[in-house]
DNA sequence: TCTGGGGTCCTAGGACCC
DNA sequence: TCTGGGGTCCTAGGACCC
């Protein structure tokens, strides 16, 4: 007996789900090489530096972040299987579920390259959410391989706590959970820490726990004034929605409004011309990924950084937003921008260890309107669909500016990296005849 | 020797305008 | 005792996310 004789047929409110992929970048490494089923896993950042994903066998040995300089031992010792990060893979990865995904509902907000949020409306009381759960479960693992856990509730915050209860009682849920009743709601956010919670960070758990807020729970007990005081209006949502009452609607996909381009080095540089070539490179990025998107940028930041984990060292950091006389998304003219920015900033004798570039304040291509006296050169314009075209047949970026190095592929240390098994046909997985 | 790379939203306060 | 009152736009900084 469930308690379905409280429900008539008509429609329930709409309610939500929270599909996110568990350890996905591990999942991904795993699903091409099934003998590491079971096995400990961990994919380290770019150039090798730390770890960003653990399958369940490493997260007892591995914290979340370790520098892999310090976990060399420990990989060896508990026969912990270690990738370079492979994003072809991952993206490809990701497009494989979202795609599988978008079969259970029209609407669909893809969140993050590992997790969604699916609406479901329209269903009568007699649905049986659980079993939709395990459905897409199934769907998706049998389709992609990568393993995924689903939590389901009446708003977003909510799914995301069920999806916590899923994942964390596997064995007992088989990586699905419906909140549906008020009970199963106050049980779940008593059980949840504050500080896990969607939206509370460090800072706000510090304050809360102050308060006496230990749980999820605690928090559904403030006062919307104190939340909206100290927490503003994000927090009066999160209070909202934990209380039941959605309120966080489906974003739909837009356009960025920032796109960035840094990285660490592969070891400390102090000399102009290579951080001035990286610099000319992070700028070419972004503006090809501001051409794809139809966006032209206003402002260009610029950023340097010496090595901060080398106290020995003098420390300097230092950033310049250069305000473009017109919107631009020309890799010539933003690796010309770029490079002035530099100019200001760049000092000598320090270790530099990173340096990045952001475009901001984007206006549409379509729009861009010409001021009197400066204007983006329109020449620029057939050269970068070329240069475009071009790169996207390769699939690398081949045609360079004269800024950028010609010969020299800059190498990130990667000495652990999976064959590129879901994009390229030649590193395809060989099927015996 | 070695420690990631992206993003978003909100608020307060100053500048400026009438 | 007294120093107007709005409004808008912009920016830096804080907080959070994966």
């Amino acid at each position: 007996m469930g308690d379905s004789h409280t429900f008539n047929t008509k429609t329930l409110a709409s309610m939500f789900a929270l599909v996110d992929c568990n350890n996905f970048y591990a999942s991904c490494e795993r699903v091409f090489q099934p003998k590491l089923r079971n096995k400990p896993i961990v994919v380290l950042s770019n150039n090798d530096g730390c770890v960003i994903a653990r399958s369940n066998e490493a997260k007892p040995f591995i914290p979340m972040g370790a520098a892999a300089f310090e976990y060399k031992e420990i990989f060896e010792r508990e026969k912990i299987n270690v990738f370079s990060s492979n994003y072809a893979l991952y993206g490809d990865m990701s497009n494989r579920v979202m795609t599988l995904l978008a079969e259970f509902s029209p609407d669909i907000e893809v969140y993050s390259i590992d997790e969604a949020f699916l609406k479901f409306e329209g269903f009568d009381a007699h649905f049986d959410l659980n079993e939709h759960g395990k459905q897409i479960r199934y769907r998706v693992t049998k389709g992609t391989g990568i393993p995924i856990s689903v939590g389901i509730a009446p708003t977003k915050a909510l799914a995301k706590v069920a999806n916590k209860i899923a994942k964390k009682f596997s064995e007992r849920t088989g990586n699905v959970y419906v909140i549906n009743t008020d009970e199963q709601r106050i049980k779940a956010l008593k059980w949840l820490l504050i500080g896990d919670v969607w939206g509370v960070g460090r800072q706000h758990e510090k304050r809360l726990e102050k308060l006496g807020v230990k749980t999820a729970y605690d928090f559904t007990l403030l006062t919307e004034q104190w939340v909206r005081k100290n927490m503003s209006v994000v927090g009066v949502r999160l209070l909202l929605e934990l209380q039941g009452k959605s309120v966080l609607e489906m974003d739909v996909p837009s356009s960025k409004k920032n796109i960035a381009c840094t990285r660490s080095f592969d070891k400390n540089y102090s000399d102009y011309e290579t951080i001035s070539e990286r610099v000319a490179t992070f700028a070419v990025t972004c503006a090809a990924k501001l051409r794809k998107q139809k966006s032209c940028c206003n402002a260009i930041m610029i950023f340097i950084h010496s090595n901060y984990h080398r106290k020995d060292l003098p420390q300097y950091s230092k950033n310049i937003v250069i305000n473009l006389p017109f919107p631009t998304n020309s890799s010539i003219e933003l690796a010309q921008f770029a490079a002035i920015g530099l100019k200001k900033i760049f000092k000598k004798g320090i270790a530099y260890k990173k340096a990045g570039v952001i475009v901001m304040n984007f206006t549409p291509e379509a729009i861009q309107q010409t001021t009197l006296f400066e204007t983006s050169n329109p020449k620029h314009k057939p050269i970068m669909d070329v240069m475009d075209s071009i790169n996207k047949s390769i699939g690398k970026i081949k045609i360079k500016l004269a800024s950028q190095d010609p010969d020299r592929t800059w190498k990130m240390r990667q000495e652990k990296l999976s064959p590129r098994y879901s994009t390229r046909i030649s590193e395809a997985i060989k099927i015996k005849a």
